[in-house]
DNA sequence: TTGAGAGTCAACTAATTGGTTGATTATGTA
DNA sequence: TACATAATCAACCAATTAGTTGACTCTCAA
């Protein structure tokens, strides 16, 4: 009996959580921007930052679990690259707030939202 | 002497630190989930979930610490509201990264990268 | 072969997180 | 008044996080 293959792919949810945790921090977020210019090593990467190399390899292994960055070993090199794909997963959860900042919110949407809050004040006022 | 004023608004690098890690958890952003469609009150928003009230109540603290939940207390009730404004700066942070989700992507991009890939390659092979 | 450099692993610490239960505050209501 | 309800506060606990330093592996080069 072979044992139960382990999943290529976490679950979308908990895909989710890795991604908007591993965006919670500067120092990821940096990284990140850093690395849409082109790839870096890990060293290169550590330069700019007043933390130990190690504190920034571990940063970037928060974001090889996320799947936002790929580390090609090669020697003593870690050459690191970014993948953005899970980003986009991210941006299609984010999408479904996307009306409230489109053009035309300030005037029609945020007036309901007014609207919505008088009709709650009065329905407090009534009783 | 007057005392230095509160900020009224954090640091924008700050505020993105916490609406990602707001998103970070699988209930927040069911809660915001539920807010997309109206008010709630607190003991509302933690009806479907596991876990105490108390525990809601303290992700809902964590919302509103980002900006993404208002809290609208009226004697007992705390009648709490969703405030998308945060996820819009969140949106355009990860709009940098559009370029690499949107259609052409596949062909082109991921052609480009593949001959970085093989540049990286031979530029060690040949030392 | 010897040593320096790139990177990770391991152990430790302080702070934060996410959950619990119990007490407290404040407001409706019988 | 007395009691139930809505919500928060406070204390506690286990797990995680983000940083440190030191040891280790592996590779390149003198």
């Amino acid at each position: 009996m072979t044992p139960a293959p382990i999943p290529l792919h976490p679950a979308p949810e908990v895909a989710l959580d890795a991604v908007f945790f591993a965006l919670s921090d500067p120092v990821r977020r940096a990284i990140l921007e850093r690395l849409d210019e082109g790839a870096l090593l890990v060293s290169e990467l550590a330069a700019p930052f007043d933390i130990s190399l190690q504190a920034v390899s571990r940063h970037i292994q928060v974001l090889v679990r996320a799947g936002l960055v790929h580390q090609a070993r090669s020697g003593r090199i870690s050459r690191c690259t970014l993948d953005a794909a899970p980003l986009h997963d991210a941006a299609v959860w984010m999408n479904r707030y996307a009306k409230y900042w489109q053009a035309g919110f300030d005037t029609l949407a945020k007036h309901l939202l007014r609207l919505d809050d008088e009709r709650a004040q009065s329905k407090k006022d009534d009783r």
